[in-house]
DNA sequence: TTCTATGCAAACGATTTGCAGGGAG
DNA sequence: CTCCCTGCAAATCGTTTGCATAGAA
């Protein structure tokens, strides 16, 4: 028995009732997926991750798992350009740089963006919503690799 | 007859030969309907705007011709968070809004974006596209009509 | 016990692919 | 005459919906 692991997963039912989620098997697992990594999943890496150790898991809930998770606050959808979906832990507001090179993703400190926001508002009146960007880009590696 | 439209017609199949594509009905049609407008247009919206002078115009075409105008760069793809693919004139670069309360989309201008392109270079060594970002938030009317 | 969450099946919308014929150059 | 472009049909991909049942609180 991993002591550990049922710690963890103790603690991940008690973050979901914290939430007003019901604690069930499939919801631990998503959660216990997008917290083991500081970065987003689509779908189809969520679903991966979870049916390993539960074979029976269906996308549909899947879907209307991360859709709880929004609504309560426990995940954000980031969208990138191509039409699939991925979902992060609310954990902090941050951005990220996605290389159309080596397909890297990198997150970005939000700092730089406040500024921004401010300046568009004060230009347009508009209120931008800078939370969890993704901006097409390419990474450090792969511009000092290029002549 | 509409002269002004032979002129056009005239005009667009030249742009179409320039770029090394060949001028057939359903591609001066299209590029004919992105030219109409300053924004950008949906894959639904060109097909309405098409088909009304042109019936048999079919999807499959459309999205033909939209990938050879983005390779030959004669148009540019607007990714929004909703999984649909949206093409613009690739006229000058700038960036949207969406404004997620009442849907109208705005334009903004680059230089205020050049200052956070900057800034994410000097701190992380990246070279982030800011062509024709998408970004949610809410315009100004919405803004001043909340509490 | 009550009401939410699940799994299965089937639908869905947007986009993509295969292929043979048609039209531009 | 050659090769690109088109239209039709059908497939694919990711996501959504309907419904009866299982299970958490």
């Amino acid at each position: 028995m991993d002591t550990t692991d049922h710690r963890d997963i103790a603690d991940l039912k008690g973050v979901l009732r914290a939430h007003g989620l019901r604690a069930t098997v499939p919801r631990v697992a998503v959660l216990q997926a997008l917290d083991a990594v500081p970065s987003h999943l689509s779908a189809e890496e969520i679903a991966r991750a979870v049916e390993e150790r539960y074979p029976a898991f269906d996308r549909v809930s899947l879907y209307r798992t991360v859709e709880a998770f929004e609504t309560h606050g426990l995940a954000v959808r980031v969208a990138f350009g191509d039409r699939v979906l991925r979902w992060e832990r609310d954990r902090h507001a941050h951005h990220h740089i996605e290389c159309r090179h080596c397909g890297a993703i990198i997150e970005l400190d939000t700092v730089l963006f406040e500024r921004l926001a401010a300046d568009l508002a004060a230009a347009y009146g508009v209120r931008v919503d800078l939370r969890h960007l993704a901006l097409p880009g390419i990474c450090t590696r792969c511009v000092s690799s290029m002549v």
